[in-house]
DNA sequence: TAACTGAATTGAACTTGGCTCAGGTTGATC
DNA sequence: GATCAACCTGAGCCAAGTTCAATTCAGTTA
């Protein structure tokens, strides 16, 4: 069922990398729809039609970069709350990590934010199809992974007794609700937002 | 400066409502992209050029859409808020508001969020860049009635003091954050997420 | 060194869907 | 019943994503 996506290894020549940096770069920047696939191919130093060896389509791309970011924070969120046994301070560990983001990965939160609506119908060809799904399969996980630590919360009485499914959303919404307007250009460091989002989290859960 | 965005009055042949609500339904269904312009003409029952008579592009209808959907947010805020005065009251009258809304305006909330990334570039043509330039206005104008509300709850003392900004905008973030994922359709009915969320907001933002 | 192989690349042509244009129809008003 | 603006249409244009057959390149085999 939970098929995994081989990543493609890397031959010496291969130009993969580069177009997915170059892609996260115009997407993040500029926005999917705006951006011209030629002009990635461009940034590359390649023809257009040389990006279709590595992606199937400029969707298919597209929820490449969305499922790496996903299965990024997922681990992000794993390694950050792992050996962390209260509950509070697992919640804010989890928050903290949420922002301890490279301006790269800052593109790729936006990008995922801004297109988790393409995760919801399905898909025409293969290999997009396949990078959905995995995209959502890694979308739940990462729910699942709110949800479990606000349910430890809850068993062990450090936490009121909520929906944690529906709490665990909220909390999830709210974190990502950020990158939306974020900028690392913009005039709030984003250590100030995560000191700010990790009290509200924990007020909303732990109060 | 804040250029009002006259409302064309219906002539009594004008499709012009059929349209927006017809473009509501496929936008939000299906996603703006994977929507044919020519399929929102079918379903009006009119050749799709004859669309170009009420808008200048696709896009010129979706900005519509959401410009009309930020303004029926702000009209419905102050609606709500008008006169309450206990801050605590005031907060949960706005977030009991925010979630008392039709079918029809979730899908129009849903296609206001997925698509809030066209507000930040500039257009090509006048009209569209006329939207635009109106509904970025109206974010600032619905950002600016949380910032306010939890303003006066702090002058007055009902919260303690924080960023109200960047509160704001994070309670902001958190509510339409439900609008990615909530199905009129789904498990959990819009009164459960309601409470939950009012609660959380004034935990947020009241501790 | 010549032949071979698969990855990487390309130019040219195809497809799709949004959009333009030049003109035609309708109906309210005088 | 002439006029005018609102409303509508068929034919075709164009940009951008995509396909395809053919070619180059780097490493391997003989």
């Amino acid at each position: 069922m939970a098929t995994k996506i081989v990543e493609p290894e890397a031959g010496p020549r291969s130009k993969r990398a580069a177009i997915l940096a170059a892609a996260v770069d115009h997407f993040g920047e500029a926005g999917f729809e705006a951006t011209k696939w030629s002009t990635v191919a461009e940034r590359v130093g390649i023809g257009q039609t040389a990006l279709y060896h590595y992606f199937e389509s400029k969707t298919h791309c597209l929820l490449t970069i969305m499922r790496l970011e996903l299965q990024r924070s997922h681990d992000k969120f794993t390694e950050a709350t792992a050996d962390v046994t209260d509950p509070v301070e697992a919640l804010r560990a989890a928050v903290r990590a949420a922002y301890d983001v490279s301006d790269q990965e800052v593109l790729q939160m936006r990008i995922l934010q801004n297109h988790m609506d393409l995760l919801s119908g399905p898909r025409k060809s293969k290999r997009e199809e396949a990078e959905r799904v995995a995209a959502r399969q890694l979308v739940q996980v990462v729910e699942r992974d709110w949800t479990n630590l606000l349910v430890r919360g809850m068993s062990q009485g450090a936490f009121p007794l909520r929906d944690a499914q529906l709490l665990g959303a909220s909390v999830l919404g709210l974190i990502v609700s950020v990158w939306r307007w974020y900028r690392p250009s913009g005039p709030t460091p984003l250590s100030e937002i995560s000191e700010l989002i990790e009290g509200a989290c924990v007020r909303m859960v732990a109060t």
